[in-house]
DNA sequence: ACTAACCTGTAA
DNA sequence: TTACAGGTTAGT
């Protein structure tokens, strides 16, 4: 679920409540949804430790520890993780309880795909599922260039070559079929056969989709929350994802709902070319 | 490059 | 009952 817009969200409307507390102690209800280190229990790591700062790299959310660890958490299609001021008695699918020194910190997921990982700082980036990334779609690095570059290496269409976390982190089955959309270019049109022209108007389309993500708080289209457990907004400004059937909003043309890269796929077949 | 697998819930 | 869902990965 949570693509890069989610995430971050996740990521802001948590930092205020946890950054600086203590993590007192670690209740698993579901333990597969957690992996230590080595002989060291995810529990044993994290214990006692003091929660330092929160980053994002692509849809990994990254919890910094005082003792030398970081939490790495993915939430894959229905992770949330959810912070109360106050002890509450864990709701259906919560599989880790995190009690702080003020509040706790719940990690519920329907699908049971989601996972957190303990692993040292200094070891954060070369781990396998952070070292395979490609740039942050939205840092100075992401230039028309670099996109073209890192597209034209894959010989896929523009849609899984999008949805890659190797080529660019953090877009998923949403902000592609959007970005796609604003920058109308068909989703199965080759990654590597795009012009100068095509590939300024993708890379602007992808950051202004990005941006009025993060902006509206993420899309809540079915199951996402932020850490206070409210929904986002975005869902009310897509233009092509969930709209199959309906108008196109440049054209009028009924929108077309097929699979593409295995992902069902919503796009004007008019103007997207 | 496509499919199954990991899971549960919801809607058709 | 069947299909499908904001993801990723390990198989053909």
């Amino acid at each position: 679920m949570p693509e890069l817009p989610e995430v971050e969200t996740i990521r802001r409307t948590l930092a205020g409540h946890i950054t600086g507390l203590e993590i007192k102690k670690v209740i698993l209800y579901w333990a597969p949804a957690v992996r230590g280190r080595g002989d060291s229990s995810f529990a044993d790591i994290v214990s006692g430790s003091r929660i330092q700062s929160l980053d994002r790299r692509g849809k990994y959310l990254l919890i910094n520890l005082d003792n030398g660890h970081t939490l790495i958490a993915h939430m894959r299609m229905t992770g949330r993780l959810l912070y109360y001021p106050e002890d509450l008695e864990p709701a259906r699918h919560t599989h880790v309880v995190l009690k702080l020194s003020q509040g706790e910190l719940h990690f519920n997921d329907t699908r049971k795909f989601g996972r957190i990982q303990a692993v040292l700082t200094a070891e954060c980036f070369s781990t396998s599922s952070l070292s395979i990334l490609g740039p942050e779609p939205l840092s100075e690095e992401m230039t028309p260039a670099r996109l073209g570059e890192r597209l034209a290496r894959k010989k896929k269409n523009l849609k899984a070559a999008l949805l890659d976390q190797t080529v660019v982190a953090g877009l998923g089955n949403i902000y592609v079929d959007e970005a796609l959309f604003r920058a109308r270019i068909s989703p199965e049109r080759s990654a590597s056969a795009l012009t100068e022209e095509e590939l300024r108007a993708l890379h602007q389309a992808m950051i202004e989709v990005l941006k009025a993500g993060i902006e509206a708080n993420g899309t809540s289209f079915r199951d996402y929350r932020d850490a206070n457990g409210e929904q986002g907004l975005f869902q009310k400004r897509l233009q092509a994802y969930g709209r199959g059937g309906e108008p196109c909003l440049n054209c009028g043309e009924p929108l077309k709902k097929k699979k593409v890269a295995g992902r069902t796929t919503v796009s004007c077949e008019k103007c997207q070319r």
